[in-house]
DNA sequence: CTCTGTGAATGCTTTCACAGCG
DNA sequence: CGCTGTGAAAGCATTCACAGAG
């Protein structure tokens, strides 16, 4: 299929608004009310759902719980997927647990750390393993996500680790960007340079 | 000037490379090396830098700390900005002490909670303060930049507060998006739909 | 009327290809 | 030669505008 990586990042955002929708058992949403809440046009969410084929009501909108149910087929995002957590410093002790995650669909099951101090310390329900088992705990718990939160300079070391270890997607924390074999999807998340956008924007 | 936002966010990216290499007393890279670190073209990187209006030289690439400085000077990154933290859960305190901040020209001078029980217990060197002296402080001390990292439902509302108190950028952690006024630059990381995003890409 | 669905037009970005410089 | 610099071309994504459905 055709589908902009633009496209596929707003209609996942349109999922997760729809999973609000759902809770609060909203039965119809127009494509401008969903507009609305992503900070984007109409015309955009109608060409966006359009193009995965889905289609909505005359008058009324798009009924949430199907839009949702097809979205989620078309992106993949229905089955639960399992991940684990790589470093387990400030940062990383922070994301095993976020709840948000486990609510969406995404289940920590892991997390490593090289150092045994930092392993017998935390204070976690997930279990937690030295680097060592990494590959061993990869494979036996069918993890698909690998989350990166160790420092730069280990950063790409580490991405070499899960993608042997068979890991399918990479979620990098590290402000480095890493190198991965193409197909393995890799998604950054540089804080420092979020930062230094915003303050590029700042006098435009 | 014209210049587009991903133009923008790569030239960030190459300016926190710069920063890199000069530590490692690198006096020229050519588009290609710069290239290749993003992960990006190069004849990609050359454009990026012509619209600014910079140029390198022929035979030896552009040299780097020259080019870090203009690049800095263009894209505002020379001065070091004061942010703020609001929210300091497990997330919150992380980013508090996330040194890497402070290494780029991110200062962060306070940090906010509404539960006096979290501000007793955060042990950092930073200041912290209750949300009733938000506006306060922000004034006095001149904090152009806020940290979302509250739950989603207080993001808004928190939002709201920070323009405001007056700042100019809002980097927004929660899975929500935020409407500010058009004036101020707002970024947002969602952890979610980055992964939501992955696993999208997966199958394709 | 109101709201979806979508080819066509517009407007951006990226890529190309090659001139220019040392 | 090797590497920058940049108009021009190609390739994408967004926006428009209106037909269609109830």
């Amino acid at each position: 299929m055709d589908i902009s990586n633009n496209s596929i990042e707003r209609l996942c955002r349109v999922f997760g608004y729809l999973d609000i929708l759902e809770k609060k058992d909203v039965e119809f949403v127009s494509s401008m009310e969903l507009a609305e809440a992503m900070g984007s046009a109409a015309h955009t969410v109608r060409k966006d759902i359009s193009i995965l084929n889905i289609t909505g009501y005359t008058r009324k909108g798009y009924p949430v719980s199907s839009l949702k149910k097809d979205l989620g087929n078309r992106l993949n995002l229905n089955k639960t997927r399992k991940a684990c957590i790589v470093g387990l410093g400030r940062l990383g002790s922070a994301l095993l647990d976020y709840e948000k995650f486990q609510e969406d669909g995404f289940e920590i099951v892991a997390g490593f750390d090289s150092s045994v101090n930092k392993l017998e310390r935390i204070r976690t329900d997930i279990e937690v393993f030295p680097m060592s088992s990494l590959k061993e705990m990869i494979v036996s718990k069918r993890i698909e996500l690998g989350i990166i939160a160790v420092p730069a300079e280990n950063a790409q070391a580490v991405a070499d680790r899960l993608v042997e270890a068979g890991v399918k997607g990479m979620l990098n924390f590290s402000p480095t960007k890493v190198t991965v074999p193409k197909e393995i999807v890799n998604v950054n998340m540089d804080f420092t340079n979020a930062l230094r956008l915003i303050a590029a924007k700042l006098n435009k």
